[in-house]
DNA sequence: CGTATTTGACCTGCGC
DNA sequence: GCGCAGGTCAAATACG
């Protein structure tokens, strides 16, 4: 079910494969992680809690969730009648990590002006299938990764996340094919597996090098 | 002055 | 029923 790709095909078409992979399996909710992390990026503490994913996010709200003394942060897309939200958070384990949420589907294309060469990491699904998630390539990376599955009942269209270090877009995939709306409330219902709190992180992580 | 962000209050669901 | 936690609203504020 899960594919691990080598470093260099480890692109957009990979996560939106993993996705669909999911969907054929008819898996109600797959739980990807991979954090990448980009040794000669030298990983410089900072800095940017948003991906330039390509869509105007209008800020609606910040609250600090229990088991992460950093904020999130809530978003929703600035398109009228857009019903696509995002929460940004940065992981309580790792200040260079921020996990951005994704829910539900956009509804409108890109925006041109934003459809720029500098986007670091989209979301295959969020942007309803239009994927331009691209990779840096890197000489050294390594990827953590770790998976569980759930049978979620009732979620999201979609709702992906990711995780992404300064320079490396990763990806800490949520993903489930069942339709409806997004309830946060009900991702409680998912367990404390899926990082709500408490981050599976370092628990259930394997640590794989990709390397040549 | 228009728009985006901040932030405290409020709402809702869940567990005890 | 009550308290807690997460999510959203909306007035106030900042910024261009």
């Amino acid at each position: 079910m899960i594919n691990i790709v080598s470093r260099n095909e480890c692109r957009d078409d990979d996560a939106k494969n993993w996705i669909n992979s999911a969907y054929n399996l008819n898996i109600s909710l797959v739980y990807i992680y991979a954090a990448l992390e980009v040794a000669r990026f030298g990983c410089t503490l900072s800095e940017v809690d948003i991906l330039d994913d390509g869509y105007y996010w209008r800020k609606y709200g910040q609250k600090v969730v229990r088991g992460n003394p950093n904020p999130r942060s809530y978003y929703k897309c600035t398109n009228a009648g857009c019903p696509v939200r995002k929460h940004v958070e940065r992981a309580s384990h790792d200040p260079k990590a921020v996990i951005t949420t994704y829910e539900g589907k956009h509804n409108h294309d890109v925006p041109a002006a934003r459809n720029s060469s500098h986007d670091m990491a989209v979301p295959a699904v969020a942007a309803g299938g239009q994927t331009r998630t691209k990779l840096e390539e890197s000489d050294t990376i390594s990827l953590d990764l770790g998976m569980g599955i759930t049978s979620a009942a009732e979620h999201s269209s979609s709702n992906l996340k990711f995780v992404h270090t300064t320079s490396t877009p990763v990806y800490f995939g949520v993903l489930n094919n069942n339709s409806n709306s997004y309830s946060s409330r009900d991702n409680r219902s998912d367990g404390p597996s899926l990082n709500r709190s408490s981050y599976p992180c370092p628990q259930s992580m394997g640590r794989i090098l990709m390397g040549p």
